[in-house]
DNA sequence: TCTGGGGTCCTAGGACCC
DNA sequence: TCTGGGGTCCTAGGACCC
């Protein structure tokens, strides 16, 4: 274990409703809500009344009702995340974003060129706000429990260092709910035993929280309650899986509206698979009904595949497997998501090139399209012994 | 009273193989 | 004729996070 807290959580305040205040003027110092059903992103002026991400705009608007609702600009907020993370990167190569808005920073090692981790983290603040004009929370720590907590207390646009000797005083106060990984159901569990703050779960044996919780839930909140926290920050971690929903609200639904929404995703769905140069093996069908209950039905596939017909073939196959349950409920959302991620393969393909030879290289390269499914072939034709050019054979 | 859209990870049972 | 134990993969569901 080292000895200084050099990770750094570094979290953007109400990042959409920021984006929109730094973009209008007429916005700043308002309440402001992202997000016309449910609200997205609240600015802090609305969060003093009590409004929360997630809510209903009804709602929020119950609570606050000078709010101004403005739409969603992902766009914007996307271009805003590549610039905030650009700063990140030239604070220090290791780098691990959660999400569009916070990411950790590990800056151990980097005292002697560019200061304590306190003097790196408030620099940070300073280039974030005069950069790209938005307000960023640090917390910095140990671990990255510790920093994540710290940055959520720190809230909105400060900075906060737990020192490696005040980790205890700092955690163990803290309820339950900060822990990662306990969200409304484990808590109202451990509240039923009475455990309430970090520190009663930290009096508690390993065996007694696994019993209660399962496995690996009791086994994690072990380790974070006894401040233990080896993960260290990963540059580069890729994607699992890659998924698009859509509500469909609750009035009832003419025959084949479900497969329109259905062919609307997948497309939305391959396209970003193939954007991002991956291959997908399961296909996975979410539907949500007005109970909201849920149903998933997948499939796996023997190959991997980016082919918009391949999934969307799949798909419909998951479909017709769900319209039992379909035709019973109410159903409220379709979502698609592909999972069991591979990157996208080069093949290669080596035959002695003479002009008898064409059509057998026309079936292998019919071969790797059928195996591969991929949208765009090269071709590596060798001039002589090791020189090579590169032919595109399909436009993408 | 109502609940969007994007993700991650874990569990448990069954099939199948050795 | 009876039949252990372990591993992997697939499917479905659930908790949680931002």
């Amino acid at each position: 274990m080292t000895g200084k807290a050099t990770i750094l959580h570094a979290d953007l305040d109400s990042f959409y409703a920021s984006v929109e205040q730094r973009d209008d003027p007429r916005l700043r110092g308002k309440p402001v809500l992202v997000g016309g059903g449910v609200v997205l992103a609240a600015s802090y002026e609305a969060k003093a009344f009590g409004v929360k991400t997630a809510m209903t705009g009804r709602q929020a608007r119950e609570l606050c009702p000078d709010a101004i609702t403005v739409p969603c600009r992902f766009d914007a907020y996307s271009k805003a995340s590549d610039e905030v993370f650009e700063i990140f990167r030239n604070t220090t190569p290791l780098v691990e974003g959660l999400s569009i808005d916070e990411a950790f920073l590990d800056v151990g090692g980097l005292w002697r060129i560019a200061g304590s981790p306190r003097e790196i983290a408030a620099k940070l603040r300073r280039d974030v706000f005069a950069e790209v004009g938005l307000p960023i929370t640090v917390g910095v720590a140990r671990t990255k429990f510790l920093a994540k907590v710290a940055s959520g207390v720190a809230k909105p646009d400060g900075l906060l260092v737990v020192e490696p000797e005040e980790e205890l005083a700092f955690l163990h106060p803290l309820p339950v709910q900060k822990l990662w990984g306990v969200g409304a159901v484990t808590a109202e569990k451990l509240y039923q035993r009475g455990i309430v703050t970090v520190g009663d779960v930290a009096l508690l044996a390993e065996r007694g929280l696994t019993s209660m919780l399962g496995k690996a839930v009791g086994h994690h909140l072990f380790a974070l309650a006894n401040n233990r926290d080896p993960r260290p920050v990963t540059v580069g971690v890729r994607r699992r899986s890659i998924g698009a929903q859509r509500a469909l609200g609750t009035r009832r639904k003419p025959p084949g509206a479900v497969e329109a929404a259905l062919v609307g995703l997948v497309d939305r769905v391959t396209r970003r698979l193939r954007k991002a140069s991956r291959l997908c093996r399961t296909i996975t069908l979410r539907l949500r009904f007005d109970d909201f209950s849920r149903a998933t039905r997948s499939h796996t596939l023997s190959r991997p595949t980016q082919q918009t017909e391949k999934i969307l073939h799949t798909a419909r196959g998951l479909l017709e497997l769900a319209m039992p349950i379909i035709e019973r409920q109410g159903i409220t959302l379709v979502g698609v998501a592909l999972q069991n991620l591979d990157d996208d393969a080069t093949v290669q393909l080596e035959l002695p090139f003479d002009h008898a030879n064409l059509s057998a290289l026309d079936v292998a390269i019919d071969d790797v399209h059928e195996k591969y499914g991929t949208s765009a072939l090269t071709r590596a034709v060798h001039l002589g012994h090791d020189q090579h050019q590169t032919v595109p054979l399909l436009p993408d």
